[in-house]
RNA sequence: CGCGGGGUGGAGCAGUCCGGUAGCUCGUUGGGCUCAUAACCCAAAGGUCGCAGGUUCAAAUCCUGCCCCCGCAA
């Protein structure tokens, strides 16, 4: 029997979601020949540069890493012709891909998407998942083509979203899932041609990216649409609320069975470690885990000790009008 | 040198400006009460006050340097 000869791999790809694919690639007996990823940018406190992701991962393995600060540079270009890739896998690479490079590929190139194509297109798939409160996701492995996300679909993979999983809890098992579709589909690449089908492009939904302002609190909304907001924007930007005038980061709360007639931001119980408030819809929300600005994420019970939070308390938005400087 | 907050028994905090016995809310341990309890009452243990140096009769507190954590901004 004939040996179907390996591919010669280009892999697109920045952040952690983009790891795992990585590295199944890697470990995989095709040949990923260079990671792209977008420049190392400046991260956390002091500005700090910090190599991405999938940059640390490649050149743990060897891999030669390439970081074009414009996708569109020729000089990119013809570094990557030089690699004479069969295949390109993108991941969450953080930029569109200009036609230029994906015609570089022989084969072309596929994407790792972190939703259930048609919906759920473009950069904040997860999150835009978990605050829908939807309860079933997945990942499709699709051709890249010129339109945000909109090319054929190879194969999927579905994963539902439990009810109080986070954004990253979900990320880290699409990732994983993601991983060992994409190596099936660069199997099958290597192999022939597998027709991918075309997606039901009038059914399209579209994830935006998240902006700081989402994570602003709204207590007039119900507690599930609260709860779903908490969970969805993590690890960034986190809901906000200020507590005695402190800005605080709501990181993890459940729903209870309780209702009230308290005023919606109402705090409702806060003592033997429960911390519970009043949403829009007569429903309480409990929270959970809690940080106060310039300190670690702490148990409401230990952000109620050594504090003076009594039911009847009102929590606001940060900067709202009731207590800005 | 981007801006800012912080490091005090196991947890969360006060005390620092105006040096002079280390305090609060919890937790832990023992005892009590109770049909019972995460409730209540009594008692106890537990601290190099981030590190190093300096000033002082005396430093958690003032001065200098360093380490670490966090929010914002990117």
């Amino acid at each position: 029997m004939t040996p179907v000869p390996p591919l010669r791999i280009v892999y697109f790809g920045t952040p952690e979601f983009a790891v795992p694919g990585l590295q199944t690639l890697i470990a995989s007996r095709h040949h990923v020949v260079a990671l792209v990823s977008q420049p190392d940018r400046p991260r956390g406190r002091g500005q700090k540069l910090q190599p991405t992701p999938t940059r640390r991962a490649a050149e743990a393995a060897g891999v030669p890493v390439l970081q074009p600060t414009k996708v569109k540079d020729p000089a990119f270009h013809a570094a990557l012709a030089a690699l004479a890739p069969d295949l390109g896998v993108v991941a969450a690479y953080g930029r569109l891909i200009p036609d230029a490079v994906l015609a570089i590929p022989r084969l072309g190139m596929i994407n790792i998407h972190a939703s259930l194509l048609p919906q759920y297109r473009g950069a904040a798939p997860v999150h835009r998942a978990v605050i829908d409160g939807a309860r079933d996701t997945g990942v499709s492995i699709m051709r890249v083509v010129t339109e945000l996300d909109a090319g054929p679909v190879f194969a999927t993979a579905h994963r539902s979203i439990g009810a109080d999983d986070t954004t990253p809890d979900v990320e880290r098992a699409l990732a994983a899932l993601g991983a060992s579709l994409a190596l099936t589909v660069v199997d099958r690449l290597a192999e022939g041609a597998p027709v991918p089908i075309e997606q039901n492009h009038a059914a399209a939904t579209f994830a935006p990216k998240i902006e700081r302002h989402e994570g602003t609190i709204d207590w007039t909304l119900p507690a599930a649409r609260i709860h779903d907001l908490v969970r969805g924007l993590q690890p960034w930007p986190l809901v906000a609320v200020r507590v005695d005038g402190v800005r605080c980061l709501l990181h993890r709360t459940a729903l209870t069975g309780e209702r009230t007639t308290a005023a919606p931001g109402t705090v409702t119980a806060a003592s033997n470690g429960v911390l519970a408030v009043a949403a829009g819809d007569g429903a309480v929300l409990r929270v959970l885990e809690i940080q106060p600005e310039g300190k670690r994420v702490m148990s409401a019970r230990d952000f109620l000790a050594g504090r003076a939070l009594a039911p009847g308390a009102r929590l606001n938005a940060p900067g709202s009008p009731a207590d800005q400087e």
